[in-house]
DNA sequence: CGGCCGATTATCT
DNA sequence: GATAATCGGCCGG
């Protein structure tokens, strides 16, 4: 158990990973204790052709870590106070990522909270992309973080998977202007939070 | 619960 | 100078 998700598992197009992430777990490692939730919504950016990944504009220094080595974080920051999770995926040369846009609560309940202390125990309070970096600590000093390595404070390990009649997919969320078909491709996978209380979960 | 709106700044044109 | 892979507070139902 608790096996440390592989290079080889993020060295596949994004829209194969995304969905193999939903169930697995998340975890930060904050001063050697483990933070960490089960991953249960993900969306996949995939290629400079997608007209939805910050990488289809080529190659800039801050997309940069989406054309490098499969199995690091990339990590950015956006509307002036948030930060976004993604882990990178394919070989080196092809931009693609999976952003990480929910998770249930695992391990470390008392440092989850003490991150978002208005939010904390709220319905929704890890749901969403930088709720939930936010909650585990992650900003830019994670940026091209390698999520494989023993070493690491920041990874992903393998979890029970999840019934497909379970999983909800959609097309992704937020990318405003960008044209069609882009906007409705279906790139976005979701686990209900329901699905994970059901489980019946001894979160810590 | 759903919709509107202001916050706040790195990044790219 | 405009925009952004968002959030939280406030409002009405």
């Amino acid at each position: 158990m608790n096996v440390l998700l592989s290079r080889d598992f993020y060295n596949r197009p994004a829209t194969e990973v995304a969905p193999d992430l939903l169930g697995c777990r998340l975890v930060c490692l904050i001063n050697g204790v483990r933070v960490s939730g089960i991953i249960r919504e993900t969306e996949a950016y995939q290629g400079i052709e997608d007209l939805g990944c910050h990488a289809h504009v080529g190659k800039t220094p801050r997309n940069a870590p989406m054309f490098e080595a499969p199995g690091h974080a990339y990590v950015y920051f956006t509307y002036g106070m948030h930060w976004m999770l993604n882990t990178v995926c394919e070989g080196e040369g092809v931009p693609a990522a999976v952003l990480i846009r929910a998770i249930y609560p695992l391990e470390g309940w008392e440092i989850l909270t003490r991150n978002r202390p208005r939010q904390a125990g709220k319905r929704g309070w890890l749901d969403g992309p930088a709720k939930l970096a936010q909650a585990l600590g992650v900003d830019k000093r994670f940026n091209r973080h390698d999520l494989c390595s023993p070493e690491s404070e920041l990874f992903i390990e393998r979890g029970s998977s999840i019934p497909s009649s379970e999983i909800e997919v959609t097309g992704r969320i937020g990318l405003g202007k960008t044209p069609e078909p882009w906007f409705s491709i279906p790139w976005r996978w979701v686990a209900a939070h329901e699905h994970f209380e059901k489980l019946n979960l001894p979160s810590v």
